[in-house]
DNA sequence: CAGTGAGCGAGCTTCCGCTTGACTT
């Protein structure tokens, strides 16, 4: 009997079907070992070595892994064919025994092909790799247990500090920045709307004045990246009036008339990234309800492995979507070749398939009825994406009119249409555009329009991040992996580093006071190039170039230096927010501060006067027991629900707002329902 | 499902990345 050994009890049971009686397969559940969670575990001054033990709730895995391996006369380590699967695989050898006879195999795609053609090579254990995890998670390590001591000690109890969730509230604060600075311009456009043929109002938007382009594109350079955005050369209102005095007599005439077809491309399937974008924009799922709603997927096989950055899909996949088109939308709609992507992100590891459903046969309605209609439109999702990228290009005839209005000025004025002539992809992944047709117009052909007139509009500064932006941002800034996306955000949420509104993150004075102090103290660390500059050298220790010891400490001794020189500076002063109420105390002004457990009113003169009292958030609702208000509370851990200003002599509370109205047993029937869709 | 809080104070907090299960949202 062969012993192999996976991560996941789902591919355990998947490659069980490959391979045949003579193999045992069972899983770590991911790393068996870490660092200690209580202390540094890595021993600065010899070579840093790190204590590696044994995950507390591990325990009884690795007893079965023990087990297991008795009764088998080789083992097969088949973790993941990344850095993190090849430290798996080690640990699990450590943990076993060297009295086994061991093999590692590595495979990318979980199909029976690949599978076997992974055990007909099967290798050793690659050092270099598991080095460079070593690397990796030493420096995580030395980063976050010696920053966020600093901050309890600088700031306030309990913070934290890391490599990728400081970056991450830094994107946020520097961008919240970037929209207090930002200056909003005026400026205006000048419509023309003319009436042919039964349609109304057909927009000819003034393009050129006198030959010269009023579209001006401006860039703003931002801290991840730029944001472009557009306005005109008509900056005053006058300006505008102007130029509608100018056209009084409206007539325009029509100077030509382009056509052109424009095709569009599917996107490739859905990474962990891209599926957590859409189901925070299509569905307005948070990336940790979007990843749990996947995971059942997986585990029930309706969907390949959540936890991907891989934009390819096996050979097995490609043959049987193209069947599936083929057969469902007719030839037209299936490209001669299939489309193959590959992945832009530099740091990808690709250890799996992108994510698609296992059956594209499989149906929406199936998930919705045996798991639930949530998963069934996350399946639907992936489902449309996925077959999408195997189909035809979409066709588009687009149309141009341009129409001149030659006056004390020379005026250009511009309309667009377009109509769908082929729909290909779009068939089964609708992008909502509609058509636009336009009538045919012909050259020398003489405009009346109805009305021509001036619209005001301002500039706008790049919008908050959300959910879905600031996970595109990190992955393009190669921080964070598939599997931490989602807890990136829980994490300097949970530190009350930022808040919601309405869905976009801004960040609190607490988050801007730890921002500013890390950047001003470690901003070699707290950037995006750290993490770039990190994986090159990861990526020379996983070649055998070059040792880990040496990386890590280059990289420590300066930061020794730096934490011993801010260890002696003054403590950082969290800003208060102004409000207009008044100390019952000393008439002084009172302030809103931060405390362990978030906001409270306290007086401005503190310490002299101690006066303080709850900082409460109205809602507009009644208690439905004592008719009091209804504020907005915070549990220890950080999650918000609804309480009755009263308490404790009222003790009413709930956790959604949509609760409340109704009696306690409307509320049960309700609650009920929500988990079951 | 909660009534405190901040420059003091015992002992404690904390990282990133790999997994799922136990929680109910």
């Amino acid at each position: 009997m062969k012993l192999v050994i996976v991560e996941s009890p789902t591919k355990a049971r998947t490659i069980s079907r490959f391979l045949g009686k003579d193999y045992l397969i069972k899983f770590s559940m991911g790393h068996i070992m870490d660092l200690p969670k209580s202390k540094l575990g890595v021993d600065v001054d010899n070579g840093f070595n790190p204590q590696y033990e044994v995950v507390e709730d591990k325990k009884k895995t690795i007893a079965e892994l023990k087990k297991a391996a008795k009764t088998s006369d080789s083992i097969i380590l088949a973790t993941d064919p990344d850095r993190e699967g090849e430290a798996i695989a080690s640990h699990v050898k450590d943990m076993l025994g060297k009295t086994q006879k061991y093999q590692r195999v590595v495979f990318h795609e979980i199909t029976k092909e690949a599978v076997d053609e992974a055990f007909k090579n099967p290798r050793v254990i690659d050092t270099n790799l598991v080095d460079a995890q070593t690397a990796r998670r030493v420096l995580d390590r030395l980063v976050g247990y010696k920053l966020s001591p600093l901050l309890w000690k600088k700031v306030r109890r309990g913070l934290s500090a890391g490599r990728v969730q400081s970056v991450a509230l830094r994107l946020i604060v520097e961008r919240e920045r970037e929209i207090e600075n930002f200056k909003k311009e005026p400026y205006f456009t000048i419509t023309a709307f003319v009436k042919k043929e039964n349609i109304d109002n057909i927009l000819f938007e003034l393009i050129e004045v006198d030959g010269e382009k009023i579209d001006v594109q401006r860039t703003l350079k931002l801290y991840d990246g730029e944001y472009k955005y557009k306005k005109t050369i008509i900056g005053t209102e006058q300006d505008a009036q102007n130029i509608l005095d100018d056209l009084k007599s409206k007539s325009l005439v029509v100077s030509d008339v382009l056509e052109k077809e424009v095709h569009r491309s599917p996107q490739p399937p859905y990474t962990t990234s891209t599926l957590q974008q859409d189901g925070a924009r299509r569905l307005g799922l948070n990336g940790r309800r979007t990843m749990s709603l996947a995971q059942k997927l997986y585990e029930e096989g309706f969907i390949t492995y959540h936890r991907t950055d891989s934009v390819v899909i096996s050979n097995a996949a490609l043959f049987s979507t193209r069947n599936y088109i083929e057969k469902e939308f007719g030839k037209r709609y299936l490209p001669e070749k299939p489309k193959f992507y590959s992945t832009k992100q530099k740091l990808a590891q690709e250890a799996h398939e992108a994510i698609r459903p296992t059956k594209v046969s499989n149906q929406t309605s199936a998930i919705s009825n045996q798991l639930g209609e949530q998963y069934g439109k996350l399946y639907e999702l992936i489902w449309r994406r996925a077959v999408a990228s195997q189909m035809a290009d979409a066709i588009t005839e687009s149309t141009t009119v341009i129409a001149d209005a030659k006056r004390e000025r020379n005026f250009r004025f511009k309309a667009n249409g377009s109509v769908l002539i082929f729909d290909g992809f779009l068939k089964v992944n609708p992008s909502g555009l509609g058509d636009n047709k336009l009538p045919e117009f012909k050259k020398e052909e003489v405009l009346h329009p109805a009305k021509i007139e001036k619209t005001f509009h301002e500039t706008l500064p790049p919008p908050r991040y959300n959910d879905a932006s600031l996970i595109k941002s990190l992955e393009e800034a190669g921080i964070g992996r598939p599997s931490t996306y989602a807890s990136i955000v829980a994490t300097i949420e949970s530190r009350a580093y930022i808040e919601r509104d309405q869905g976009r993150f801004v960040p609190t004075v607490v988050g801007v006071a730890v921002n500013d102090f890390l950047v001003a103290n470690f901003s070699t660390i707290d950037d995006i190039p750290f993490t770039a500059e990190m994986e090159d050298e990861l990526d020379n220790i996983a070649n055998g170039e070059k040792e880990w010891e040496p990386m890590i400490k280059n990289f420590y001794s300066p930061f020794e230096k730096k934490l011993g020189e801010v260890e002696g500076a003054a403590r950082v002063k969290i800003a208060v927010e102004e409000t207009d109420e008044i100390c019952p105390n000393c008439g002084s002004k009172l302030v809103i501060r931060t405390g362990r457990f978030g906001k409270f009113l306290s007086c401005s003169k503190f310490p002299e006067c101690k006066f303080t009292k709850p900082f409460v958030e109205k809602t507009n609702l009644k208690c439905p027991k004592d008719g009091g208000d209804v504020i907005v509370k915070k549990t220890r851990k950080g999650r918000k629900f609804f309480g009755c200003s009263n308490y404790p002599k009222c003790d009413f509370a709930a956790w959604k707002l949509e609760d409340i109205s109704g009696n306690s047993k409307i509320k049960n029937q309700n609650s009920k329902a929500q988990i079951k869709s």
